[in-house]
RNA sequence: GGUCCUGUGGCCGAGCGGUUAGGCAGUGGUCUGCAAAACCAUCUACAGCGGUUCAAAUCCGCUCGGGACCUCCA
């Protein structure tokens, strides 16, 4: 199953089968946040569909390795000399200290991906604890001619590599096409071409966050931390490196040219894009405003939405898309999964119960093969869904006996679906409190609204069903007696 | 302006040369004191115009929309 893989490759720009640099273990790197405000819902879905890739590697048992770094260190605002990094601009503005500000947004971030039911990764380097690794990259660069000092900051030259490389390998970009495409930005006069990009940055005096180097005071440019960490935890060469689809210009492409002329070779085997979620058909952005946080989702205040989701639902309808697709967000998209979410957790919960037969009419197999066709053609999860719920329906047939199922396949069908839901997708059922005590007062009401029922009681009846749904308790008649449910 | 992606039924969203995707909503039915849920049936679309092909939503060209990147951004 494991070499029946395909990933879609972002350097080839095709699916291709996905063969490890060491059997059996898989090493992944994906660039993570930036840590000086609050993740957006466009952050977390390119983490949340990261999370998918990670946890179906596992599944299909490899041994595998997930760093994602944490940028604390910030990225340069811009190229120009007056250029300070996000970081120090938000702790000057809030009068604290920077590794405050990285503190709190790291938690915050990390609470977040825990609500969505991400997995933490193997590794979560910070760029502000890799500084030596990145000065040692710069002073290879340095000293191999790659790179070049000016004015105390370090840039990398371009257009030297490009004489023996392929600069825009990963983004199909010309060269020439750059070139002819820069802008005319202030501070490019340190750099012998508009393309550079910097390695170190000299700190101007008033920046705080600043580490010493042989070149200046100053800072690391925002693309080195991904090579320095990514090398030293997985390797020079390893097997994937994700982001989403805005870091492939141009932060992948200077990572593959500085790790390139670092280590004689390509860092990467599988480059991987997430695609966008977008607002209103725009992308989130923070720069623009048009962003949607996660506490706004989940409580539904915000003039965005018409109430609020839960965490779960929100994963399932990140789910119900391909990871390279754009996804646009509405109430009306969600408020459509979150039905679909329930429907295909109850159908999970209902098959363990499914009364059994001698044999079953259909092909269990068949459902599992077609989990992992979907899933191995660059996890297509929207199929992989799309199967689920046709295995829904059939267990809703076998209930009212339309189909049969045989005990075997039942414990087969369900150990598939619970490693579909819960391990691939990573969803879990909303509702895991403990219900005990409330289980015992329930099915004392029900008892006595099931007395008003036989006796015809409606009035009753009625009046205990609807002031339950109102403290948010749906009550559900059926053949064998009621159920219900917390909302 | 350059590079690239994209346009699917009321809505979301797969498919990428020949078969019903799926979910939500709607409609008719079964069930039910009513409601809900569930089940069955139904609704059957591929921006427009040309072309290639026995066959196109799927390939090619043009036109018209939308988006991403080219500057920090998942």
């Amino acid at each position: 199953m494991q070499s029946q893989l395909k990933l879609y490759n972002t350097l080839s720009g095709e699916k291709e089968t996905f063969k490890p640099i060491l059997e059996g273990n898989v090493g992944m790197y994906v660039c993570g946040p930036t840590v000086y405000s609050d993740v957006h819902l466009g952050n977390c879905r390119t983490f949340i569909s990261f999370d998918l890739i990670y946890r179906y590697l596992m599944h299909l048992g490899f041994k595998v390795r997930y760093v994602r770094n944490i940028t604390d260190a910030g990225h340069l605002e811009n190229d120009a000399d007056e250029g300070e990094d996000k970081i120090s601009k938000k702790a000057r503005l809030e009068a604290i200290e920077p590794m405050e500000i990285v503190q709190r947004y790291s938690v915050g971030f990390h609470q977040v991906m825990e609500k969505f039911n991400a997995l933490p990764p193997s590794i979560e380097p910070t760029a502000t604890g890799h500084i030596s690794e990145q000065i040692q990259i710069v002073q290879a660069l340095l000293d191999n001619g790659a790179a070049y000092i000016s004015n105390g900051s370090v840039y990398f030259d371009v257009l030297k590599y490009n004489d023996s490389e392929e600069y825009g390998i990963l983004s199909k970009r010309k060269i020439e096409d750059l070139i002819s495409g820069t802008r005319d930005l202030d501070g490019q006069h340190e750099k012998r071409n508009p393309l550079d990009f910097a390695l170190w940055k000299k700190a101007s005096p008033y920046h705080i966050m600043r580490w010493p180097s042989p070149w200046s005071d100053g800072f690391p440019g925002w693309h080195l931390e991904c090579t320095a960490m990514s090398s030293k935890y997985l390797g020079e060469t390893f097997d994937i490196h994700g982001g989403g689809m805005d870091l492939k210009f141009p932060h992948h492409e200077c990572e593959i040219a500085q790790a390139t002329a670092f280590s004689g070779h390509k860092p990467v085997n599988y480059w991987m894009h997430t695609n966008m979620l977008t607002l209103n058909g725009k992308r989130m952005s923070k720069s623009t405003g048009n962003t949607l946080l996660p506490e706004e989702l989940f409580s539904g205040e915000t003039v965005l939405l018409e109430k609020g989701f839960h965490p779960m639902v929100a994963r399932f309808f990140m789910m119900q898309a391909h990871y390279r697709s754009v996804l646009d967000f509405s109430s009306d998209a969600l408020a459509a999964s979150e039905k679909g979410f329930h429907k295909l957790m109850n159908g999970s919960k209902e098959l363990k119960e499914l009364k059994l037969s001698p044999n079953s009419s259909l092909s269990i197999q068949g459902f599992i093969d077609s989990f992992y066709t979907a899933l191995n053609d660059d996890l297509n999860t929207p199929v992989l869904i799309a199967h689920l719920f046709e295995v829904v329906s059939f267990i809703n047939k076998v209930k009212e006996g339309a189909e049969q199922i045989s005990a075997e396949d039942r414990e087969l069908l369900s150990e598939s679906m619970n490693a579909m839901i819960f391990d691939v997708l990573g969803l879990t059922f909303i509702d895991e409190q403990d219900h005990s005590k409330l289980d015992a007062a329930m099915n004392i009401i029900l008892e006595l609204r099931k007395n008003a029922r036989e006796t015809k009681d409606w009035n009753t009846s009625d009046l205990i069903r609807d002031k339950l749904n109102e403290a948010g308790i749906t009550v559900k008649d059926n053949k064998e007696g009621s159920t219900w449910s917390v909302n």
